[in-house]
DNA sequence: AGTATATCTTTTCTAAGCGG
DNA sequence: CCGCTTAGAAAAGATATACT
């Protein structure tokens, strides 16, 4: 989106505003261009929104430039009488998230675990498409905070101060997951990585003195919350320099992978929320606290899944990867790209 | 559950009005 | 001219609501 085209978008607000106020005093509205196949997309948004909004469109002309040559343009807008600007962001984000160009040829598995180069991503972005007025902008705070209704809620919480030294890619994910998250991945019919559906078969190493594990004993002490998990993490975020997000939210769909329903048992697209992420000696590193981490029996397969969709999501070869999961006591780390998933998913 | 925001309520501040 | 009173505005605080 051009700053000139931003502008235009901004004046039509304006003026849809002024003349519905009366009646839409909490008017918030969607504006985009007649571009690709946006038209079409208004009956689409005002049907997706009706059950929970009262909603209405807009259509308006912009007059011709002086110079005859080019042809008018039209913005379109679609506005909720609601302050729930998320839960109407959502419903604008699933519409859209059908209608994405689908990338030719995705990787099978096999050759998702072999990569030892980064790929190049093309996330979603809600501001490739239009944008939102009035726009809410948060307060910057060195630890960002957004929970996320993904039943339950996960506060996902990014220490903006570390982000620097992180490559490229996995910053552009931590920042775009604020807005452009698809929340309704995490409804119903996905399924989670915190489900045990089959076993990972990796060399697992085991320690007993970690800079972790004494964080997590120091944590101890920390209790601004209720959830001992979320005193943790937050401890790690202030305490530890490494550690720079935790509750990340993840995911992947069938269309990501060639042989995703082989592989996984089914096509309902991968959800989950990464405890905590680390970055040292060039490593991401995705951790998972687990009470009692001596007698876990699924983690490695949780906390593999979470490193191979972040790894999607950023493009990231698996090899830049460490995962494990950690207690008071124990800590127990593994090399994503060895692993080997059995294909047999049917014990639950 | 925990947090941000809006709305209502109370307090405080400011300054104008007025009588001594 | 001074100080007391008070209306109205602004700030602060408390509560309700919406949000994720």
């Amino acid at each position: 989106m051009t700053p000139k085209r931003w502008v235009l978008l901004q004046q039509a607000s304006e003026k849809i505003r002024a003349a519905r106020c009366a009646q839409f005093p909490r008017l918030n509205l969607f504006l985009f261009f007649d571009e690709q196949f946006h038209p079409r997309l208004l009956p689409e948004f005002e049907h997706a929104l009706s059950p929970e909004f009262s909603c209405i469109t807009a259509e308006i002309e912009l007059s011709p430039p002086s110079t005859q040559s080019s042809p008018s343009e039209t913005i379109y807008a679609i506005g909720v009488n609601s302050r729930r600007i998320e839960g109407f962001r959502d419903v604008i984000k699933r519409v859209l998230w059908q209608h994405q160009q689908r990338k030719s040829g995705a990787r099978t598995y096999a050759t998702l675990m072999r990569a030892s180069h980064d790929q190049k991503v093309q996330p979603f972005r809600l501001s490739d498409y239009g944008v939102f007025t009035p726009y809410r902008v948060k307060t910057p705070r060195t630890i960002r905070v957004h929970s996320f209704g993904h039943e339950p809620f996960y506060r996902y919480r990014l220490c903006t101060p570390k982000i620097p030294g992180l490559p490229k890619s996995l910053r552009e994910y931590l920042w775009l997951l604020f807005e452009d998250c698809p929340n309704h991945l995490y409804k119903a019919d996905g399924f989670r990585a915190s489900q045990q559906r089959f076993m990972v078969k990796v060399p697992l190493y085991h320690t007993q003195t970690h800079v972790m594990i004494d964080l997590a004993g120091a944590s101890r002490d920390y209790t601004r919350f209720t959830s001992r998990h979320e005193n943790l993490q937050l401890y790690f975020l202030e305490h530890d320099p490494c550690s720079f997000a935790c509750e990340i939210p993840v995911w992947t769909e069938a269309r990501e992978i060639q042989d995703y329903a082989e592989v996984f048992g089914t096509d309902a697209p991968l959800t989950g929320h990464i405890d905590l992420l680390r970055y040292t000696e060039h490593r991401v590193e995705v951790w998972d606290y687990k009470p009692n981490a001596l007698n876990e029996v699924t983690a490695v397969t949780q906390v593999f899944l979470y490193a191979l969709m972040l790894s999607i999501r950023t493009g990231l070869s698996l090899r830049r990867f460490r995962c494990g999961y950690f207690d008071e006591r124990d800590l127990y780390w593994f090399n994503p790209h060895e692993a080997q998933l059995s294909p047999s998913h049917h014990h639950i």
